[in-house]
DNA sequence: AATGAATGAGGATTCATTCAT
DNA sequence: GATGAATGAATCCTCATTCAT
């Protein structure tokens, strides 16, 4: 509570600085909702409106469209690189939580398929790739060998198959294709979840 | 009450009924093009525009975004079943066009993504799955066994997987990512080319 | 998928939140004037360029046609209840006032023929007969019984003849008219002006 | 049937010429309806569109909105005069068909209200007045004086009122509320029906 | 640092009207 | 004479982005 404690009634919710970090958060998470809900696509107003904040913040805190999606994209890579950097981490473990962000995250999918829709230099796609290579990265430092993969090139090629068949309504149909798509690769999937610590 | 009084100078070129087909061909290849380009989202009206008409005959053909994208998968799907119902036609060899369909056809592609993008229930999807039903149904006949899917259901995941592995924003780069993943799945694909009786 | 990148240079005057009411008011003068003009099928980017506002800001406080139509209906309606509840009124002066605002407002008059047009369900029509029930109500509390009007239908149906009879290009011409009419009704009215205190 | 009793398969109905006179009339029955349906301002095309022909052909017979609303008004009008200049004609039974066009047809309501919107100057206002003077006209032949209207231009005025108050959705509720018009002004109308002779 | 109104370009869609056949 | 496709201006409406407060 670094603020005044002084109580202040009108003036519309300006926490200080604290609430910088939270909006951002708000921001981040409506976004994700938001872009499950109806496509990377959809309108920044929407996402402003249910984290609760004006669209100025929105552009406060991300310079363009582009940023959102990348903030998103950033947790979701973040999650898989922590996943791989924790001790006792196996490669399959790694995919499993690589898996849950690809069922659960519009916007992680996108990031897979970013260079197919043409055109649009959009800046998601600028970090697109940059980001792909970390997930690359995590992933090669597992690579074992004891399936039909050659590299770190193929392992790749298989997360954007898998991505690929990962189609449908909810979460819970999206990871049963997402199981048998690694099933016809051969590949073995650990427990499908969020990494957490 | 609201009208709509146009111009009344310039009035060009109308070639009659005569140029009706020409015209709804001309803006399905259009449409093929910016869909490569610029994505399924594209502006309608640059398709009326490339193809060379009004906006006016985009709608009287096409009465809405959808209807214009399905025509569009509507040749790719018959080019399948063409190549399917040939004489003579094995399983490879429907693939091979496919898959020439899937690197050539962003539209394509969109078809086996459709209900990803969450939300908007375009009728685009309405007619998604009757379409992907379709070319399930054309592959079904040639399956014979030789490889590793179980059924027509594997068959058509693997058709999804693929289609995630396409990206690239060259034709041929599609292709060869398109052909090792059918590699990596196993799978033995013919000649990548449009049917051709 | 469809973004808009809008221009980069010019970008007038913006005066802040304080100008919502100001704009608000303005675009209800506005589509008065509108209205009484070209009627109420008007082009609503017309309603917001004489109100020298941007088109968003007509569609930021009204959702939809309707809803203008509604506003300035609103204020009409409210002059006649407040010269109807104010103190010392008769029926011959809400008349008076009720008149007024028939013979200044297109709209006005429109709500009494709303459901003349025919076919389409605008919403406008919707609150049309809620308003013109106001209005009812207004009236219905000075009903005295010295002429020959029965009752409050009576009364609303006199109403809606004496705005079938407002006709003519100037307010005055239409004053005459409506005069006139209430004549031929055996109906006296008081002084034909706006609610003021 | 006065047609040549040779039939033809192909070629779209081109009857020859006597057709031209059954298409006019056909236009404007479809017109009739239309204008009930969805008022003045309804599209041309679905006029062309009931009537059964191209709209080539409501060109062909009408130059402009105007020309095919004039015609529709035309008719009503007609039957007025036919039934004012019917021997043993009075002025209840010239009311009566009268008003019997009002409840049915909105294009002639809105003859009576030409000049309220304002603007426009659509040439349907052009002939509108001419048309309100034949009205005019054939009433006027009949007053005799036996009611409260002092002459032509208060039966005129009273025209107009009764018309004010024509609506509902139903013709029979347009009557019912059209004779309840007529008592409060204290006017004996006859039977409501159309003129035949 | 937040709010939320305003701007205005862009894209969708609808018709009035013309014209080749 | 008829058909109905084509044109394209006008209108509707949406949103990315800026900015006064």
């Amino acid at each position: 509570m670094t603020q005044h404690p002084t109580a202040e009634e009108r003036r519309p919710a300006n926490d200080g600085p604290k609430a910088a970090a939270r909006n951002r958060a708000a921001l981040i998470a409506a976004a994700r909702e938001i872009y499950a809900e109806h496509g990377l696509g959809a309108p920044l107003s929407g996402i402003a409106r249910r984290a609760g904040v004006g669209q100025g913040v929105l552009y406060r805190h991300f310079p363009d469209r582009a940023a959102v999606a990348n903030a998103v994209l950033e947790e979701n890579v973040r999650e898989v690189e922590q996943a791989a950097a924790a001790s006792g981490a196996t490669l399959s473990g790694v995919l499993g939580v690589l898996t849950w962000h690809l069922t659960e995250s519009a916007a992680f999918i996108g990031l897979l398929h970013a260079d197919r829709t043409g055109g649009r230099a959009d800046g998601v796609h600028a970090h697109a790739s940059a980001l792909s290579e970390r997930v690359a990265r995590s992933l090669r430092g597992h690579l074992t060998g004891g399936h039909r993969l050659g590299g770190s090139d193929d392992l790749m090629l298989a997360v954007a198959m898998v991505s690929g068949a990962v189609t449908g309504p909810t979460r819970e149909e999206r990871e049963r294709r997402a199981l048998a798509a690694w099933r016809l690769l051969g590949v073995k999937v650990g427990a499908v979840r969020p990494f957490a610590g």
